[in-house]
Formats: structure tokens, C-alpha cells, sequence
DNA sequence: TTGTAGGCGTTATCAT
DNA sequence: ATGATAACGCCTACAA
């Protein structure tokens, strides 16, 4: 059957498309009430959609927000095992659609760019979630959209980041650590690249360690992929060296399963043997058993925070702030780290 | 600064734009070897990127594939926590992309028919997690596009069906439990609503009792809410009964591991006290403790045989096949599950 | 093989 | 307040 169009709806209403555009799209005031009645009817008998193809040929508006996720290695699926991004896109739709806006999700390939699909798909805007090279962003500034960084240190104003102080909480993760007694403290952490997030929360750790006047042993610091199987290896290889470690800082709670697991592999137990503080409390924290002690950030208030920035910039209402938006961390208290300093040595 | 259109190619390559057109859609013997080198050098040159929605609006077509996710409770967010979902979409995105495809994520409000975003959006083809009313499907079958539905008992060819043999599963874990020697199982599962896959699980478990001629006992059975809260609720009752149930039956991964830190919360450990089997194997399975014993299904791969199927029908290959694809099952072993029959009473 | 031109459904400008 | 009508960028008969 033939699609039913603006030109349909007009006729019925014995009006101009002109009028039916209008209404269409909220400028009612621009039509007599009597017109605005006679349109509304006929847009219901007819049970018109609207063409956002056409829509968007015409206006260069498409109502469609893409955001990107990281890919795995072999860059072939996108990352969204990961809980944490699970919850951040569910956190966007769900704004988003209350606004009327649709979410274009992918992933982006290693050294192309995110232009074509923007130009392609005529964006509104994005959200960009993990880590890129420099020229990603380059290319991104090109084109002329709102842009929303998730966890990014990209220090230009012509995005809006919105992200955690990841070195504070590195900071008060190690803190905690400390505050429980524990002196020899391990690092277990992905990749520490300039910049990135991981480096904040290594720094926020290095900090914590020297105010208590500890000393930083290289050592101890595991440096592998933010992955549960990253973590596995390196909780086994925490247990067979032994020696004196008591707890590690964890830089994602995934990567914290692993190395518990890994560690219990070994005959070692968490938090009695050696205690663990994990990253993001993601949902499963409060699931695994034990219960994960960790870093809490509201992920799912990320990626509303993100999408309303969005819509509030392309509906006109702000268009200045352009910085940075932290939000709130505080360490949750659960099972995984032990109290050193009331009896029972290790 | 203006878009490059087609015009500008056809222009620069002293063609038409006709020619251009027909190499951007692969119907390159339409033209000379000559004007085909011209035409994409002058591509590369401009670096001419199509507009989608132009594209769209004159061909009908909009490499766009939606995919439906089912919703929270209060119709506000995608049940995308959950980790089968995401799983899911991980596998429709890579076939997808890798064909030159995009993916609409989306809910879909109660009792609103997903006819406006098809229409809308000119998608190009669905793919429908969850179970909805009837009148949703009917809905959808007004409009003439390839769907596909994950997980769906409907009867109708309109529609290609993607799943498992939900009774099978719940027979093969019912089984397992048997054969483990246990003899009072219980069943922990979501609404047994008429032709869902949680009523054919609950049916496969029925089946099992009874070809070993045990019996059916309705107090055995739990029935509440598909997630982990239910789960930890009905882990806490089993524990609160005590009684003679050695073993549970959970129909989802989620569930289960809710079950089994209810009963934790009650002193109970598993699978000392009880046994415990869940269904689908999500990947947490193999990370939670203890290892979870599962009904194992390969979810990425149902994914991307969805995705491969609206691909070929889509590409005219496929056009006949809209019946129901099972994928294999099968029953993992890890750590829930006890073995009765050699000696250690309960 | 190549080019012309009408049309896809909507928006928005410009008269009226 | 309302109505023609020219874009928007692309596809595709149809003609040459």
C-alpha cells in the first residue's frame, strides 16, 4: 500500500502541507485554532507517520544520536559484555527516547573515523565512549555536532566530557586500604597510558601510598589488559609469588573478579588472605560473592547525564558549557577487604 | 562549508550523475572501466560520503535493522543489564556492521506498536527480542519487512524464529539433577505464561520427573520475577522451608545466582545443601563462585545468526525459510551441582 | 554505455 | 494565517 503522506493529510484537512508541517512540528501557534482541530483530525483518521528520511533530507535534522563503544582486540564485537557500558547505554536510551530521540549504536574501527556515519546518518549528535587516538578527535571536530566524551582527559572545548575524578578515586581506594591496615598494597591495572583513566587512578594510588609515607614498589603493580581474564593471570601470579602483599587496588571491578578467582585458584582466599578493592561497582559488585568492596560511581547517571546534555544543547538551551562534569565516587564498604589492625595475623 | 553530493562527483569525473550512482551501489558493469576509474577517483578526491537519508527516501532503503530489547518493569529502561541481551546485541552489531548495516536499539512503550519507528525510520528489516501481546505481532505484519524473533513461540510464517528447544533444556537439567541423584528438585522460574520459553523449560522439568517416575510436587515450584532479586527471594523461602529439597531447577543464569546467595544468606552453601542448575550460561556463569552449573546455549551466535538471516533475505538470497532455527544445547557441568549417590548424607 | 529528468516526503521561504 | 513552490540528495526508469 501507498505511504500515507503530508500531502494526504493536507488534502483531507483541506489545508496546505505548509499548515500540516506546522503542526507537525510544535509551531501551532503559527495556525488558526480551526485549522490546528481539522489537521489534528485528519493526521488520526489517516494514521500518519511521518518520513524521518525525508524529514531529515529537508532539515538536516535526523533525531538520531550515535554513540560509539569500544571494540574488542580483534575489533570485531563491541564491548558491551562489559556491564558497564551495558549500563551506560541503558541509561542513554532510556533519556533519549523520552525525548524523541533514537540511538544509533556501533563501534568504530581501528583508524577510521567516526565522520562518515555522522555524515552518512545526518547525527544530531554522539556520545563517545572509551579511548582514542588524537587524530579520532581531530577528525570528530569536523563536523559541526554536540559531542559528548565519556571518560576522557581530551583536554578541548569542543566536546563536553563528562566523567569521575578517576584519581581521586584511586586515591580514596587505597586510602581505604590503608585506613585497614594494610602496607604492602599491589596495583592491578590495565595498560597506564598518558592521559588515560587508568593513569589517573595509578596516580591517585602513588598518592595515597606516599601521604601514608609508604614506599612505592614497582613490584607489586600488574599491568595487563582491563579484562576478567587480565585479572585471573594476575591474581595467580600474585599468589605463587607470595611475599608479604596483603591487598591490591583493583582498577575495574571485572579485572577485580579475576584476580580474586585467580587468587582462590591458588589456594588463597579474599579478603583473608589477601584483600581486594575493586573500580565502578558495577552491578554484579554486590552479586559475586564475595561481595565486592569497591569504587562507586552511578554509571547508569553517566549516560543520562550525557544524554541530557545532548538534547539540551541541540534544544538551545545551553550551549556554553562545554567543560568538564565530574560526578560523585565514594568507596563502598562490602566484603573483600579485611581489617588488618585488630589482631589475627596474615 | 556545503556537502559533496553526487552532483559534484558526476561533475568533477565529467560524468553523469546516473554513473556515479551506480557504482556507489555496486552495479559497476553498468559502466566503462574508463568512467569507473574516473568516478572513484573522483570519490576519493572529494571524499564524497552519501547522504543516508536522501538514499533512503528515493530507494525505500535505509540500512537501518531495528532491534527490539525488552524493558524494566516501569517501561523506563532496557533490560540491557542483562547480560543475555548484551551478549545478544554484540552478535547482531558485528554481522551487521560487517555488511554495511546499522542497528537502532530500542524498548518499546506497552501497548505502542512498533509500526511508527519501522515506518518512521524506513528500517529495513527488525529483530525482536522478549514476548509481547498479540496484537504487537499483528501489528508488526503490516508492515512488509523481514523480522526476526529471538526467542518466540509464535506460530506464524510471517515471522523467522530464532531459539532453542526451551523443553529439551529444562528436561536435559532436570535430568542432570536426576541422574545426580536427586530425587526432590525444585523448579525456581518466571511467570509460566502460555507459550513462553519459561513455561516450555517448566515443561521439559515436568517431563523429566516424570520419566523417572518421581513426583511432581507444586510446593517445589517458585514462580515469580525473570531477575536476581526474585532469585535471592526465592533462595531465602527454599532455605526458610527446609524439608527434603536437595536440588533446584533455575530456568535463568541471573536467577540463579540469586537463588544461591538467598540461601547463603540463610546458611545454606551450595551445593553442600543444595544443588543448584541454571539456564543459558551467561558468561558469569564461569566467574561466579561457585562455578555455576548451567543449560549452555551459545547466545552470540544466536545473534549473529539472526543478523545473518535478515542479511540474506535482505541481499534476495533467502527468501523461503521463515521457519524456526534451533540452536544446540547442552548441559555444563561446574559446581552446583552435587553428586547424591556416593555416601556423605545430606 | 551514458545522460536526462521526474519523483521520493518534508521543510521553509516567500508571496498573498 | 495560509498556500505555492523551490530546495534537500539520491535513485531509476527512460531516452539517446
Amino acid at each position: 500500500m501507498k505511504r500515507t503522506t503530508i500531502k494526504d493529510v493536507a488534502e483531507r484537512a483541506g489545508v496546505s502541507t505548509a499548515a500540516v508541517s506546522y503542526v507537525l512540528n510544535g509551531r501551532e501557534h503559527k495556525v488558526s485554532g480551526d485549522t490546528l482541530a481539522k489537521i489534528q483530525e485528519a493526521i488520526s483518521e489517516l494514521n500518519y507517520i511521518p518520513d524521518y528520511s525525508a524529514r531529515s533530507l529537508a532539515s538536516k535534522r535526523s533525531s538520531l544520536i550515535g554513540v560509539v563503544i569500544p571494540q574488542t582486540e580483534d575489533q570485531k564485537r563491541l564491548l558491551l559484555e562489559n556491564p558497564f557500558y551495558s549500563d551506560l547505554i541503558c541509561g542513554i536510551e532510556s533519556e533519549l527516547r523520552q525525548h524523541g530521540y533514537h540511538m544509533l549504536i556501533s563501534g568504530v574501527d581501528k583508524g577510521q573515523s567516526y565522520l562518515d556515519l555522522t555524515m552518512q546518518r545526518n547525527l544530531d549528535g554522539a556520545v563517545i565512549m572509551g579511548i582514542y587516538q588524537e587524530s579520532f578527535y581531530d577528525e570528530l571536530k569536523k563536523v559541526d555536532i554536540p559531542i559528548v566524551l565519556i571518560d576522557s582527559y581530551i583536554n578541548d572545548d569542543h566536546f563536553k566530557k563528562i566523567r569521575i575524578d578517576d584519581e581521586l578515586g584511586g586515591y580514596l581506594a587505597t586510602r581505604h586500604l590503608i585506613e585497614n591496615g594494610h602496607v604492602n598494597i599491589g596495583l592491578v591495572t590495565g595498560m597506564i597510558r598518558k592521559d588515560g583513566v587508568v593513569e589517573k587512578r595509578y596516580l591517585g594510588y602513588k598518592r595515597a601510598l606516599q601521604e601514608a609515607n609508604l614506599f612505592y614498589d614497582h613490584d607489586l603493580v600488574f599491568e595487563g589488559q582491563v579484562s576478567y581474564e587480565y585479572g585471573l593471570e594476575a591474581g595467580k601470579q600474585i599468589a605463587a609469588r607470595g611475599g608479604g602483599m596483603t591487598a591490591a587496588f583493583v582498577t575495574s571491578d571485572m579485572m577485580a573478579f579475576g584476580v580474586i578467582n585467580g587468587l582462590r585458584q591458588q589456594g588463597l582466599q579474599v579478603p583473608d588472605d589477601i584483600s581486594v578493592i575493586g573500580f565502578d561497582d558495577i552491578s554484579l559488585a554486590g552479586i559475586f560473592h564475595p561481595n565486592l568492596t569497591t569504587v562507586h560511581q552511578d554509571i547508569k547517571a553517566r549516560g543520562i547525564a550525557a544524554a541530557k546534555h545532548l538534547i539540551e544543547v541541540l534544544d538551545g538551551k545551553e550551549n556554553l558549557d562545554q567543560g568538564v562534569t565530574l560526578q560523585p565516587i565514594s568507596v563502598i564498604e562490602r566484603e573483600t577487604v579485611r581489617r588488618m589492625n585488630e589482631g589475627k595475623g596474615v
